[in-house]
DNA sequence: CGACTCCTTATGTGTAGACATAATAAACAT
DNA sequence: ATGTTTATTATGTCTACACATAAGGAGTCG
């Protein structure tokens, strides 16, 4: 029977690769397919499915992405023993992390000073002897309470406009991304001591635990900007999937 | 020979997707498109790249999860004032993390005991009035050296096989993963103060903070275990990219 | 002016077909 | 027995083409 146009009807009847990948993945969690599993060829589960190979490829691919399937040439495809878990969490600007929950955002500026590199922080981002760095300490407010505190360094050799910038008005965070948006970038998550700084400024005591992400980022092989950024107390990163 | 096959002299000389969106991805960071560029069509840039719309549509798709672009139908392709800055950490089971290092994995059960649930437990992870749970505490080595202490709810109505299994050789966790492979997690990163079993078991003093990671996972929208890990004096979690 | 329709356009996705490549398994030689 | 080559096979990717869909913009009408 010589196919005539596939065209011809309206309504996709054609089936979409989430669908397909939606029936594969309830099959992993729900259905036949358990941990360890092999799954047949791509061409015969297309044929099952009734799309194409490259549909099918696709639904495999995403679906291995997600985590649940290990694929290797030849070897075919596997159901993980246990999927891979991961957390991912988007790294918003404060500012809009803070009006997200729909809270007012303040800001402001503590203190700001040029000096010249601490040992341990030439150690860190790999300075040259007596660099000079921008060191500034600031605030961030939601509904006018401190939800953060941002304790950062700027490497003025590789930045020197930002001896001139004037960071009373809006955060260096804001001014760093639009000025150095592609760099590289090491998070770190941490729990520290609360010091002096936090117990002046959030609602900590001295030595409280206090929940801080440290950003370093470079461009181009320069250190760029060091931050730390400590949270109020009680404060949690959380994601769910 | 007088097959002409293409594969005998050069490598290929098709354009593959990884190469059009490493070279996207640097004329974005170092090249013409700063941030905001409005990028020509699929078919333009196809054209001018040498290969089809179908591998430049894969180039720009991918190069937009990784947080460049910003696509739109009818609105095209934008260069991201900001790109998202996304953390993502895989979280492999203790095992498998310690052993990555280079240094042998150890395991010990401290405790283990079956108790109604407390309140606060309850209400963390929606259970019934005088639910019964396994409590347990473990210890993670490390080359010998305590590394993180696990200290792990599981519902026992709804994993009544958790009240025979036996601990006293290997984690909960693995035994849980084979279990309940796929399950619905809520992982939360926070600061806690060393209480007395951290500092009993870890190298922590009284009221030091803690770098804690906290799961909970549902199975079917049933309770089926929480679990909180300490980690010992100056762990961090990182990521770079 | 504002709200509505319709057209256009760029991305989104499906199909069939072909070749590329990695990795296993089988055949072979030492 | 062991190491090496060769064949096989499942996934990986490219191509050309077609239709689907969202959304901007022009034109229309009250």
């Amino acid at each position: 029977m010589p196919d005539i146009t596939r065209t011809g009807t309206a309504k996709t009847e054609t089936t979409t690769f989430r669908e397909v990948m939606a029936e594969i993945v309830q099959r992993i969690t729900e259905g036949p397919w358990g941990p360890g599993t092999l799954l047949p060829g791509e061409v015969e589960l297309a044929e099952a499915f009734g799309c194409s190979r490259t549909t099918m490829n696709r639904a495999l691919r995403e679906v291995s992405e997600l985590g649940f399937l290990d694929r290797k040439r030849k070897a075919g495809t596997r159901v993980r023993m246990a999927p891979i878990r991961q957390a991912r969490f988007e790294m918003p600007v404060v500012r809009a992390e803070i009006e997200k929950t729909g809270a007012v955002y303040g800001y402001q500026l503590v203190s700001s000073a040029v000096v010249v590199a601490p040992e341990w922080l030439r150690l860190r981002m790999g300075l040259k002897a007596r660099a000079h760095v921008v060191h500034l300490l600031c605030l961030h407010f939601a509904d006018g309470v401190a939800f953060q505190l941002e304790d950062r360094w700027i490497n003025a050799g590789a930045l020197p406009q930002a001896l001139q910038q004037d960071f009373t008005e809006s955060g260096p965070n804001e001014w760093l991304v639009a000025t150095v948006p592609f760099s590289e970038v090491e998070i770190s998550f941490l729990a520290q001591a609360a010091d002096a700084g936090m117990v002046a400024h959030l609602d900590h005591a001295l030595g409280d635990p206090v929940f801080c992400v440290e950003r370093a980022t470079w461009w181009q092989n320069a250190a760029v900007t060091l931050v730390t950024l400590a949270h109020r107390r009680g404060y949690r990163m959380t994601t769910r999937y």
